[in-house]
DNA sequence: GCGGAATTCAAACACTTGTTTAATATTATT
DNA sequence: AATAATATTAAACAAGTGTTTGAATTCCGC
């Protein structure tokens, strides 16, 4: 009994955020939940009040966590030069920072394909919630970024880019936890690696690698596109 | 009993398509099934065995057609002219195969997503075979095409930029199908058609939309970055 | 130390899942 | 028309699910 100030509750959290992110809100039983923090199966309900609001806290826990860090790097970035920063910077930090997020962490990525399935799945459990005030800050902010670094940059184009940019987050994020979650068993990640030998590199050069991808593919996209006007 | 000659395996198949498509794989009960189909319960362990191979069954009824009209257009594409195409065709044929064969059908779409779960779920079931019969074919086609339309390009930097192609694609179908599922009903898509009004459109036109913008923005960002080389 | 609230626990509950069984009906073959 | 193979059916099965119960235990203010 050394560090056991864990109450039951943190002690769920804690199991409940590790196995979700690994195998999905439906392939996860209470029971399993139990056994994994040590608990009770009946503390799942005492605690929260049934799976699913247990699986929205976890949610809201993590992702608190990655919209602040996430806006904080990129106020950091907007206000570190004396001289308006270009695109590249701020691309470039929304990428690291939203891959540095979800797969630098304990449950190896999962957790940005865990809520996609959430979001994307026809329950629809208080999402809307979760849209409103986690994804929509964040990508207000990065827009009203881009239009100030970018002027003749007009909203209706601004969402078209970055819908392109969370589009490439996405994959790769998606690619990194594929080959986490059924690691070298399937032939099919073997594959995997030797068409996109990135994924053999650790993970800090792999979020180093395709931060620097995604960066420069979609600079060079709006630079084309709609260059800057001089002024 | 007019056009009775659908024998109980197909309309079990017809039936599995469009539920498993609508609600996933773990949210389609064998009952559920059967009732839509007009079968009995066993029916499905009868003619398939089990339902893991019904959904394998039908998946691959699925994607062999989207699989051999993707090559088929690409074919066409770039035999169509006398001189060498650039990647701008190239590009926009995969795109728009990929919108049509996934956007514009009785499932609305919501079969790449389907796949997308089913690829990044961890129970594999034999996606082993669909990844190297399905993915890999397409993925190597368009590879060597780009390459011959841009000589300069090496498999490597292939690899990336196909990868953020297909990236865009997914994240695009995502949000129609997301539109699509919990139609109007959820103020979530509200907010999502006010921030991105292209998803308002009807699906011709937001394929069309979104086609012209992945090609234009991805073509931008390879011309930028692999310029061709004069000869 | 006592007493009352908060927590933990083993057991049971009600329900759904995919699958199987054995009997019945249909179809095809000789 | 009789027989063998195939297909369909209702009912039961075994296992798992999330949740609830009510008694036992721990905790904390007094």
């Amino acid at each position: 009994m050394s560090e056991e100030k864990h109450e039951t509750k943190e002690k769920l959290l804690d199991a409940a955020e590790s196995l979700f992110a690994c195998k999905g809100f439906e392939d996860v039983s209470i029971r399993e939940l139990a056994t994994e923090a040590n608990v009770n199966v009946a503390a799942v309900n005492y605690h929260f009040q049934g799976k699913e609001n247990l699986f929205h806290q976890v949610i809201m826990r993590r992702f608190v966590l990655q919209r602040d860090r996430t806006l904080e790097a990129l106020e950091t970035v907007l206000g570190s030069s004396e001289e308006k920063p270009g695109i590249a910077p701020v691309i470039h930090t929304l990428v690291e920072e939203y891959l540095k997020g979800t797969l630098s962490t304990p449950g190896g990525g999962s957790f940005m394909m865990l809520l996609a399935r959430e979001m994307h799945s026809p329950h629809s459990h208080s999402s809307s919630a979760f849209f409103k005030e986690m994804v929509m800050p964040v990508f207000r902010a990065y827009s009203t970024a881009l239009m100030d670094v970018r002027p003749c940059l007009k909203q209706d184009q601004i969402n078209w880019v970055m819908a392109s940019i969370i589009g490439q987050i996405h994959h790769f994020v998606a690619r990194w936890h594929k080959k986490t979650t059924f690691e070298e068993q399937s032939e099919e990640v073997q594959i995997m690696i030797k068409v996109f030998p990135a994924l053999g590199q650790p993970v800090e050069q792999y979020i180093e690698m395709v931060t620097d991808h995604i960066t420069a593919f979609s600079t060079a996209a709006i630079d084309s596109l709609y260059p800057e006007v001089p002024a």
